[in-house]
DNA sequence: CTTTCATTCGAAATCGTTTTCGTATTCTGC
DNA sequence: GCAGAATACGAAAACGATTTCGAATGAAAG
């Protein structure tokens, strides 16, 4: 019952392996009873061939290597599941790895999944990495590339991404709109792009709808929790009572916002209104409701292994591979909170 | 930059392929200044073999398959952390499939693995499985197989658990102790044993305490949804006015019925009391946060990785591999919904 | 000066598949 | 009947690492 080799077929049917390799993969130069009958026998033993052999010829291991920074985050485990989703579709196998948001572990992620041959690698760069080396070998190495989510600005890559500047734009645009005057912002740690983008849009709303940005009204969240979030509606409760709105970098620290407000009986919105962002599906289930932004996860799992396909496809054509950045529309989704 | 081989490396040391590979592997039969060359040769060019030739001979692919029913669970990829991390200390790699709780998926997710000759198959099996015919593949295969989770009592492999039932009789003792009388139970799927388990366990308790069960107070939530425990909440409320409690088979029925008693205005828990099971994150995150039961997740992968290692070496050896089941303990977290 | 034995190295087979290049056979048309 | 073209198959060389076995060298022993 174990693996049955060409070798095995070959001899059972009398036939060379070369006949049996290119009968089953219908190469011109076999004949085409020949073809029927090592086909139909292949299908009786249940034979697969060996993909690590198969490698060895094709370097082609039809595997791709995924990085993540947090495994148990609801966004990402959507993502992923829309790259494994595509992947199988196209008979590709999934190696997940993740890198906790650490840069160290991230660059020995990247040597592990070069080391294992992977035909290609998607990742979301973790907040903490400030340095590109392991980044350019994956380049150097001619290896498909592909950024999703958290990119970065400094390695032209293939990337899937959304405009954070843009949706937090329409995130305090909507609290302006509900009257909100006093919008504090949690915000996330300093170095993700999609920190920043986040950051800038919410200056950028305050600006455009003639509302001064203060600066002792961003409180930054390093680790995106909900801890941070209770704690910092505290503070805004105790030495910000004028603040009237928090627009939070993630649906976490906002979480923990209402939590905290929710113990204080103060109300939301009519007292606070309070902004996530993500969509997690828990926001969904407090109450009250979070308004937020929604990501399309598995959609950018899905775009983002089809960007890594289509360059795969080039370099093996020898074309030379034209990089793209695919963004996605997110959508306000309005509930209780606000 | 691109990877050198063994052959690259004898050739610039003037030494052969032989020579190399032992140096690096500290054959005896290499001498210590040869040994000394070769691997400082080989630091500085950075050199890794290749793992699909190495495959071919040692037939070790140093890749683990793990299968799981749902990707964005908490649990789940709390479970999945705990493998990776494991794994990772034993140098392994890992495929991550999902079945979606199908049943054919799971089979097709199966047959992938095999021919991806992973070196052993942990996983939870979907709640709409029936059949073993391809966990009996697995074992024929004699590849480690180890189940975590949702286990299957007809065949016989190592498996990672709980004591659903002497949990679940833990929680409901628990609303006892507090008073309730009138316990409903928002129950999992037919199948699964440890849907079936928790069930048990409620109706153990009920019977230790001299509580009559009352077959119309047990409703089945086949998605373990929050939508589901909405519903049925909706239902108690309406038509079983004299419920005072609630255990429901995990925490997201749980949450969906307090959400609607949330709404409703029923004070959880002096009307109703509401138990969860899991300890998802957002347990503790929403108001009132609730009561459930700890699992330990990462805990959970890392032993069924233990139990998956420790079969292979087994296996090595050529000893008869004997199958344990870990059984992990849980924990009874009271919060305010109890 | 042989014989023996330990030491150090390399040739070559092997894993299972792919693919190039021959070769043998049959089939055309004249 | 014969050159030339199809047609159908197989031998063999890769891919890169592992491992068995044999060979060469030098040292120790007689």
């Amino acid at each position: 019952m174990s693996n049955l080799t060409l070798k095995d077929i070959a001899k059972t049917l009398n036939l060379s392996i070369t006949t049996v390799s290119k009968a089953l993969k219908d190469y011109p130069d076999v004949s085409a009873k020949t073809k029927e009958r090592v086909k139909a026998y292949a299908k009786e033993v249940n034979f697969t061939p060996n993909a690590y052999a198969a490698f060895l010829r094709t370097q082609e291991s039809k595997i791709i290597g995924v990085i993540i920074p947090r495994l148990n985050h609801y966004f990402f485990s959507n993502v992923l599941r829309g790259i494994m989703n595509a992947a199988e579709e196209h008979n590709y196998m999934v190696i997940v790895l993740n890198s906790e948001e650490s840069y160290e572990l991230e660059q020995k992620q990247v040597d592990r999944l070069l080391r294992q041959n992977v035909d290609g690698i998607l990742m979301s760069i973790a907040d903490s990495t400030h340095e590109l080396d392991h980044i350019n070998k994956i380049i150097a190495q001619k290896i498909p590339l592909v950024f999703f989510d958290k990119y970065s600005k400094l390695s032209d890559c293939s990337s899937v991404i959304i405009n954070d500047q843009k949706a937090a734009f329409a995130a305090v645009e909507h609290l302006i709109r509900q009257g909100k005057k006093n919008i504090a912002h949690f915000r996330g740690p300093l170095l993700p792009q999609n920190s920043i983008d986040r950051f800038l849009g919410y200056r950028k709303a305050l600006e455009h709808y003639g509302i001064e940005y203060r600066k002792e009204w961003v409180f930054r969240c390093d680790d995106i929790s909900s801890d941070e979030g209770y704690a910092y509606a505290k503070t805004v409760v105790e030495n910000h009572p004028e603040i009237d709105a928090v627009f939070a970098v993630a649906d976490m620290p906002a979480i923990g916002a209402i939590k905290y407000f929710n113990e204080q009986k103060i109300a939301i919105p009519e007292q606070i209104a309070v902004m996530g962002f993500s969509n997690w599906k828990i926001a969904n289930l407090i109450t009250p409701s979070l308004s937020t932004i929604n990501q399309p996860g598995e959609l950018m799992g899905q775009k983002a292994f089809e960007l890594f396909y289509s360059e795969l496809q080039q370099l093996k054509k020898g074309d030379t591979v034209d990089r793209q950045i695919i963004e996605l529309d997110t959508d306000l989704i309005v509930r209780s909170s606000t």
